[in-house]
DNA sequence: GTAGGGTTAG
């Protein structure tokens, strides 16, 4: 190290080290006679910049700048001012002497980072006409590498060639290295083989070619190769092998062959080096077996931070987030001193869980203790403040990200485009997509990766604005765009395809992924197409998605599940449950909810209560608030409200708003006014009155002809501000879908569609269709009343889905509310008149219209 | 002057 080399004394004075000498060879300086000795330690030892001038100074006057040159170059290094160091070398005859100074300032700039520099100084040599020497090569080459430009490295390539060093083994290994750090595997591969070939190759240039392949996530050809080199006999692996080859190991999920290497560890006495330590750790808890990972972790003699934080994600990452968090606490107990890993990997664990609050409390400790996040730190603490929606925190978050990080170049953002995504998804989560998409916008296509149209697409997917999130997924295949969606992009897009019910996209996005082989990651996508194609009206193809999957879990099951319930298929459902059983599923929580759904769904009511009742006692798992809020709903739907009133009371924990929704949903279907009021009033007490239930008690009233009850709920809601959603419909036609409010005369084509269904009304009064006026929700003479309800948006989709339908092909309907029981009826009647099947899909359910009658029996 | 390869976080 130079800078220990060149120690300044900080107390020695310049002029008092001068001391005259007498005998031996003596040079005069300041009139007096000094040794060479004498100078080179007072250049050694000089402590600041304007002695080490004073000295050159002196030098140049008594004619012995020449003799002390390579000193004065060193001097300087030693006190950090290379410019002087340079414009003394460039003005050197070359010599070996020189050379070597040249060797030390490279290698200051890359040790500090500064690989441009180190490129920079060596073409300064290169155009000097300065030979360089073997020993500066892997320098250059590492620099070349670090800034991963093949075109530097491929050009020091060919010096080294034309110098003849390319047999030295040190420069090789580097070029293997800085060929794989550019991303070339193959030329690394080309350098390996040919210095096997040549019988240049040790251990350094098996480890670096292993490294290679495992830096460019190819963890198969890195065990295969490690393998070759432990067939080679004059080739001991050492701790660097292991090292490379155990996160391999931990990729494919290999615990047999990392067992192996424990051994292998132990017997040649590696385990001692702290970094195989950490990697068998790290291995153990990739494979799953986070408990040899901690007895690792407890016999390793000298641990370092990595230890900790190693066993702290492993913790994390099988979901032990409890004992995570407990070794967190010990490290700060211990005083270890906590990296930026440290922090950002308990903040990731926070967000994990959707415990946002917590993962900005330790964002927060995190600055308290001047620990400076990174990247990861701010994508991780985005994703906390995403999980729980918390916009303020996000805005701070960007907020600090603008101040102290990052200043980021929207035309070239680099690593930084990862924290902008972590933005824009948070902007996204927080039902802020207009600024998510102003970011978006703002980050030119060519900079956009993957994850930036994923984190856009999710967004609108999940808040409901899926037409935005099919248009931007189409976007992303255009001309000058063309990325390649991932597995999360298609999974958003097929949400979004069952939010809008949109059939014939999501089956193009299903022959998308057949076509782009997506084998690996194969059961969230069909998973995500079960629930599309069953929420688009199609359960059998969702069965046959189901039918043909290789692995299932527990979510594919209940996907599956909750189709038939949504189409009213109980008998089905109950089947599946068995198949499911028999599979080995063990039912949870979340399948009684779901089986609550399929009976209150399929007017299965006292199956639905024994699956109630027979959770706790028979399969221990306790009801939860959404399973009371299911079975209320059940019982609610049946108009047995006595039961549902007694459910309530027997609950062992406060009522909430969804419980009382759903009673007074149940209310307004049989119209229970009574009870009705009575839920409402709940509601009041718990201020959560929201549109729906102002929707559900006014329409109560309605039916029940109510009239003045029902303009108190109207003044009421308007002057509580709540607005009212309005009823829409839509039908998915060749170009995106076709959306119709209540009396929507804004489509194109809106005449040829009031005239089909005037039409349509007409016939099927003919032939006993009586409009049911009490589901015209205004105070108007029944002539208007009837208009009124003609105007529904459902029958102008329907209408529209006639115009455009194939013959005999079925009319998918989706409607964002209810569906209002005069167009039930009026639909019941249009179906015996048509010959397509009618698939309508409400807030609550699907009905299936055929031939004048419905699958839902009544029950909705 | 004495070079080259390594572990953890999203």
């Amino acid at each position: 190290m130079l800078r220990s080399f060149y120690r300044p004394n900080a107390k020695s004075k310049f002029i008092s080290q001068l001391k005259p000498c007498t005998g031996g060879s003596t040079i005069s300086l300041f009139s007096s006679a000094v040794s060479v000795t004498t100078i080179v330690t007072t250049l050694q030892k000089c402590n600041s910049l304007f002695q080490a001038k004073l000295i050159h100074q002196q030098l140049l006057v008594h004619g012995l700048y020449r003799d002390f040159s390579t000193r004065l170059v060193w001097a300087y290094l030693a006190l950090d001012a290379p410019s002087y160091s340079i414009s003394i070398l460039e003005r050197l005859t070359p010599s070996s002497s020189a050379v070597i100074c040249w060797n030390a300032l490279i290698r200051r700039s890359l040790r500090l980072g500064f690989s441009r520099d180190v490129l920079s100084l060596f073409r300064r040599m290169l155009r000097l006409r300065r030979a360089p020497d073997h020993y500066i090569f892997p320098s250059v080459l590492k620099a070349c590498g670090e800034l991963t430009s093949f075109r530097s490295g491929a050009s020091v390539h060919g010096v080294i060639s034309t110098i003849g060093l390319d047999s030295n083994v040190f420069i090789c290994n580097a070029m293997v290295a800085m060929y794989a750090r550019c991303g070339e595997l193959d030329d690394a591969r080309k350098m390996f083989e040919e210095m096997r070939e040549r019988g240049v190759c040790d251990i350094v240039s098996w480890n670096s070619i292993v490294a290679a392949y495992m830096q460019s996530g190819d963890a198969k050809n890195a065990v295969e190769l490690f393998r070759r080199m432990t067939s080679d006999l004059e080739i001991r692996p050492d701790g660097f092998s292991l090292v490379n080859v155990l996160p391999a190991c931990g990729s494919l999920g290999a615990s047999l062959h990392g067992m192996q290497l424990h051994g292998f560890a132990v017997r040649r006495g590696l385990f001692e080096d702290v970094f195989v330590g950490n990697a068998l750790m790290d291995m153990y808890a990739k494979c799953g077996m986070i408990e040899q990972a901690n007895k690792v972790f407890e016999r390793m003699e000298v641990k370092d931070v990595v230890s900790w934080n190693a066993m702290v994600t492993g913790y994390s990452q099988v979901g032990r987030f409890e004992e995570a968090l407990g070794l967190f606490e010990k490290m700060k107990e211990e005083n270890i001193e906590l990296d930026v890993v440290t922090w950002s990997s308990v903040i990731a664990s926070f967000a994990q869980q959707d415990r946002g609050y917590e993962a900005l409390s330790v964002f927060r400790q995190m600055q308290v203790c001047g620990s400076k996040p990174n990247v990861v730190t701010l994508v991780s603490v985005l994703s906390g403040c995403a999980s729980i929606a918390a916009l303020i925190q996000g805005k701070e978050i960007h907020g600090f990200v603008i101040k102290s990080v990052l200043n980021y170049d929207w035309n070239d953002p680099g690593e930084d485009l990862k924290v902008i995504n972590g933005l824009i998804d948070m902007y996204a989560k927080c039902e802020s997509t207009n600024v998510a998409r102003f970011m978006f916008d703002s980050v030119a296509p060519s900079n956009r990766n993957v994850v930036t149209w994923t984190v856009m697409i999710g967004g609108y997917a999940q808040h409901g604005e899926a037409n935005d999130a099919l248009k931007l997924f189409s976007e992303m295949f255009q001309d000058g765009n063309s990325k390649k969606p991932n597995t999360s992009t298609i999974c958003c897009a097929l949400m979004a395809c069952a939010h809008l019910a949109a059939l014939r996209f999501g089956k193009q996005i299903h022959a998308y992924m057949l076509r782009n082989q997506y084998e690996s990651e194969m059961l969230f996508m069909e998973n995500c197409l079960i629930d599309m194609y069953s929420k688009s009206g199609n359960i059998h193809a969702a069965r046959v998605v189901f039918d043909n999957m290789q692995h299932k879990n527990s979510v594919s099951w209940t996907s599956l599940l909750t189709g038939y319930g949504m189409h009213g298929y109980g008998d089905e459902a109950i089947k599946v449950l068995g198949d499911m059983r028999a599979a080995g599923f063990v039912l949870d929580g979340i399948t009684f909810l779901v089986l609550l759904y399929v009976c209150s769904h399929s007017g299965m009511v006292d199956q639905g209560i024994r699956f109630f009742e027979s959770m706790h006692t028979e399969y221990d798992v306790i009801p939860g608030l959404e399973h009371y809020a299911c079975a209320v709903d059940l019982l609610g739907r049946a108009g047995r409200f006595d039961q549902a009133l007694k459910l309530i009371h027997s609950m062992p924990m406060e009522p909430t708003a969804i419980v009382w929704i759903v009673l007074l949903s149940g209310c307004r279907i049989h119209g229970n006014v009574e009870l009705g009021e009575y839920a409402a009033a709940k509601l009041r007490e718990l201020g959560s009155e929201n549109d729906a239930s102002y929707t559900l008690l006014s329409n109560m009233y309605a039916n029940a002809r109510r009239w003045r009850d029902v303009a108190r709920v109207r003044s009421l809601m308007k002057y509580s501000g709540v607005k009212r959603r309005p009823g829409c419909s839509w039908v998915e036609g060749k170009k995106g879908t076709a959306t119709f409010y209540a009396g929507d005369r804004s489509h194109p084509h809106f005449e040829q569609i009031y005239e089909l269904l005037a039409d349509l009304i007409q016939r099927i009064k003919a032939i006993g269709y009586v409009p049911d006026t009490n589901c015209a929700l205004h105070d108007v003479d029944d002539k208007e009343k009837g208009d009124l309800l003609s105007e529904h948006s459902e029958k102008l989709a329907l209408a529209y889905g006639i115009l455009i339908s194939i013959p005999g092909a079925p009319i998918h309907i989706t409607k964002n509310l209810r569906v209002c029981s005069d167009c039930h009826n009026a639909i019941t009647y249009i179906s015996m008149i048509i010959d397509n099947e009618i698939i309508l899909r409400d807030s609550s359910r699907f009905h299936h219209f055929k031939n004048g009658s419905c699958s839902c029996r009544g029950y909705w």
